[in-house]
DNA sequence: CTGTTAGCGCCTTCAT
DNA sequence: ATGAAGGCGCTAACAG
């Protein structure tokens, strides 16, 4: 019933604890042939597998890593999660995923949880509320990487996408169709969460430098559960706009629920461009003009940062924010 | 920088290492007031955290447990790993998540490495090619759960959809429309996965009952990179199938995809019904209709079973398979 | 090449 | 109410 030991292979094999140690670590040099074979046997025959959590306590080293991402419901938020899983498990390190749900408080729990359970380092898509632990494990050189979103004046890594240069883009098709009344939608950008912030700069900069007036009803920021109000708004002004901007997966369900609801065809009375792919974009009729984000690239280079500082390997380059051009799939909606 | 421990905090409040641990524990009955504050103080002062893994060791319990989905592309995957994970943190449990990916080879080692890292528990959704495993993990009482699918013969307890009633609601729910030309596509058959034989002979029998003929070339299973050719051979039938049931979400993606491309008209020219929900059924034009799995109960379920065998509390009841009842969402395209 | 010894950080009797 | 001591399973010098 109990579980078989480094102790009892030893025994069985009739060598010294070590010796195991050194076989389960790789290090056969340190033996001869005939004792290999008989602690291999050994192994087998016990069905012998090392604990590790006993190897990560005197190793100080759990070969885990945390994810913490702001929600999980965001397919951005998947992707990367299984981009960063896929590439850290060829690296031999396994993943604890968390969702902090966008609420601060669930996030800070996650944070000591993680640090509690040792992991090795943290990529965090950061809800913007916890400064004082970001400070305090920058301090500590606890290995992070924020991912999406990022604090100024921390220092931590972070990969991001080009967010104004995204929204610029999608201005441009729209405009290059046609339309100057554009309106853009988003989550809330309290706590200052970065891409929505720099969308929106990027919408108004694009505008701006087509000539094209920034008009404040034409750019929402609110809960997802509100945006159907919202829209109605827009769409009650007397110059409705005549495009929208997705500011992502999420908002763009409910900018088409909405055109589905008041029969609206897309693009004719509502051109449509959304930030992130979503699943159904060819399958949607008209297809869906989208702007991706190379999820894979961005996840790889995080998982890069992270192995980086937790080999030690302090490159300058660290302190920097990395940024990855969106994407443009030109389709049928805008 | 070095880590504070017990040892850290035990001197700086002027008391012995299990005072701490007794406080660690809530164990207050044990301690003076006084004793209690100088602790509590110290604590914060030194910014201490328990290890957790140390914590593990001698305990032998992590109050972690695995998860491993056999392939995580399933919103049914996704949807159930949501709740479970939300279920087990409210009971104070981790959950380290696993994608085997459709390959067993991948879930052996995620077995084993789930082992070794001494999870108290796992929920499974078995590929079905690693009895030797399944065996002797259920021979040493290891808690499990399987999810989704099960192996016959094993006693493990597994959560399962009423797969066969579910085909027999679509097929009812489209010769109620007046099909009966009606196909079923779904995932291979290979390593008898329980939802897909089921649902196969769900469908059988309802066709059976109904006086329909069964016919072999009606019924495909293969894999997903290989949908679109059976769809074409099914499709250039000379009675070619007026209706068709997509055994799952992924599968009801490829039938969506061909019926745009060859231009069929939706449910005019090809009635579908879906097993598993998707985001987009309402948004779709027409909107999908849809069985769905009730998958908070069947996770909430497998968590309540998972958690009565890691306590010890080896119900009777354990040893059965459970199953739910799919929901008919009754929109437009059948 | 192999064995001995001393931790890793915490928990748990058992004394005091 | 508090402290001392041993142990969880493994690793890592250090001898031999």
């Amino acid at each position: 019933m109990k579980n078989v030991t480094i102790s009892d292979v030893a025994k069985h094999a009739g060598v010294s604890k070590s010796t195991i140690s050194q076989y389960l670590n790789g290090r056969y040099e340190y033996m001869s042939e005939h004792t290999r074979k008989k602690v291999e046997y050994s192994i087998r025959e016990l069905n012998y597998r090392p604990n590790i959590i006993a190897r990560s306590l005197s190793q100080k080293s759990t070969f885990t890593v945390g994810i913490i991402v702001a929600n999980i419901l965001h397919s951005f938020s998947t992707h990367i999660i299984r981009a960063i899983e896929l590439n850290f498990n060829k690296h031999g390190f396994h993943t604890i995923v968390c969702n902090a749900d966008d609420e601060p408080e669930k996030e800070r729990q996650y944070i000591e949880m993680l640090m509690a359970k040792q992991v090795d380092g943290m990529i965090i898509f950061p809800t913007g509320d916890n400064l004082d632990l970001y400070e305090q494990m920058k301090k500590k050189k606890y290995p992070i990487v924020f991912m999406d979103r990022t604090i100024e004046g921390l220092g931590i890594p972070s990969i991001l996408l080009e967010n104004e240069q995204a929204a610029e883009v999608a201005v441009k098709a729209l405009t290059d169709n046609g339309h100057s009344r554009i309106a853009i939608l988003t989550a809330p950008v309290t706590r200052n969460i970065t891409p929505r912030l720099e969308r929106i700069e990027g919408y108004k900069k694009a505008l701006v430098s087509r000539g094209i007036q920034v008009q404040d009803e034409y750019i929402h920021s609110v809960e997802v559960e509100e945006m159907k109000v919202s829209l109605r708004n827009m769409f009650e002004l007397d110059q409705r706009p005549e495009a929208i901007i997705a500011g992502s997966d999420r908002v763009l369900v409910e900018i088409l629920n909405f055109a589905k609801e008041h029969q609206l065809v897309i693009p004719k009375d509502l051109a449509v461009i959304g930030i992130d792919d979503v699943s159904f974009a060819n399958l949607f009729t008209p297809q869906l003009t989208t702007i991706s984000q190379p999820t894979t690239k961005m996840a790889n280079k995080a998982v890069e940062l992270l192995l980086q500082q937790i080999k030690g390997e302090q490159k300058l380059s660290n302190d920097k924010t990395i940024r990855f051009g969106g994407q443009l799939n030109m389709r049928q909606s805008h």
